[in-house]
DNA sequence: CGCCTCCCTGGACT
DNA sequence: AAGTCCAGGGAGG
């Protein structure tokens, strides 16, 4: 059971959760939030801020989640495959404005849409001899200009952005609480902020509010429930609506347990990588 | 409620 | 070389 402890850094990263993130010989180096983080290969966290994180979720018992979430052939292969395959827990505000960015659009664009934002409006600073722009604070982006947000090539996603600062800005929307808040509940509330819909949301919740019942259903998802899962969870249509959205994931959540996303985690791993799709 | 169209960018293909 | 096509979520009609 002890090999189940072991976190698997380059494919926890190359997950499709993170994209400002770059290795530098064995080192992973990211930015997450107001700090950098470097990461050796066993998962070892040296920060340039030492702000407190769990960014790895090492609390979570994941012989247990992994004995919850394994249900089917297809799930336990993927977690076989990808053994150490972690969630990460992220800057919540970094997560949003990420995600905002990735609607429409895929890793590298995200990647590079991203680094502009944060060698634009974040502060730069030196660790280990590299240079490292932290993420924007709200205000920043708050303050920014529509067109300047435009510069960074998000296209019409700048205006959501701003937005979405403002609100965080002006605590319309709190992430303590959110933290707090159910599953449910917390999606309501992030819902709000515009540009985010049923996909982001997940994202966020999952990937920066503690929420691991959250199973983000974006193409691939839906391509892999499809292909593996058309008896247990039918899809009647071609586009998912928001209803549909709602029904799927109560049967997901039925069928995988409380930490569903997890599975989700596995899942996406998987068939991206059996498309050979690349990461960051 | 479901369905349609538009919003942008960048890479692939022609 | 310039044009067309396409992937990818959310919002509004």
């Amino acid at each position: 059971m002890q090999k189940n402890r072991i976190i698997n850094v380059d494919n926890s990263i190359n997950s499709g959760q993170v994209f400002l993130w770059r290795k530098n010989g064995k080192y992973w180096y990211g930015v997450n939030g107001q700090d950098i983080l470097k990461i050796t290969d066993s998962g070892t966290i040296k920060s340039y801020q030492n702000i407190k994180t769990d960014f790895f979720r090492k609390r979570d018992n994941i012989e247990e989640i992994i004995k919850s979430i394994s249900k089917d052939a297809i799930t336990k292969d993927a977690v076989k495959q990808y053994l150490g395959l972690r969630i990460l827990e992220q800057d919540p505000f970094q997560c949003l404005i990420s995600f905002i960015v990735s609607s429409n659009s895929n890793i590298q664009k995200i990647k590079s849409s991203l680094e502009n934002i944060s060698r634009k409006f974040g502060k730069r600073v030196k660790f280990d001899n590299q240079e490292f722009f932290l993420f924007p604070k709200p205000s920043k982006l708050a303050k920014a200009s529509i067109d300047e947000i435009k510069s960074c090539g998000v296209g019409y996603r700048a205006k959501f952005i701003k937005e979405a600062a403002k609100i965080v800005l002006y605590k319309k929307i709190d992430f303590e609480t959110l933290q707090k808040d159910s599953y449910q509940e917390a999606k309501e509330k992030i819902c709000q902020i515009p540009g985010v819909g049923n996909k982001v949301a997940d994202c966020v919740l999952l990937f920066s509010l503690n929420k691991l019942d959250a199973f983000p259903l974006d193409r691939w998802m839906i391509r892999i429930l499809e292909k593996y899962y058309s008896k247990q969870f039918q899809l009647e249509t071609k586009t998912i609506t928001e209803k549909q959205y709602e029904i799927l994931h109560e049967k997901i959540v039925k069928h995988f347990g409380p930490y569903a996303g997890y599975s989700q985690q596995f899942l996406f791993k998987m068939e991206r990588e059996n498309y050979q799709k690349k990461w960051l």
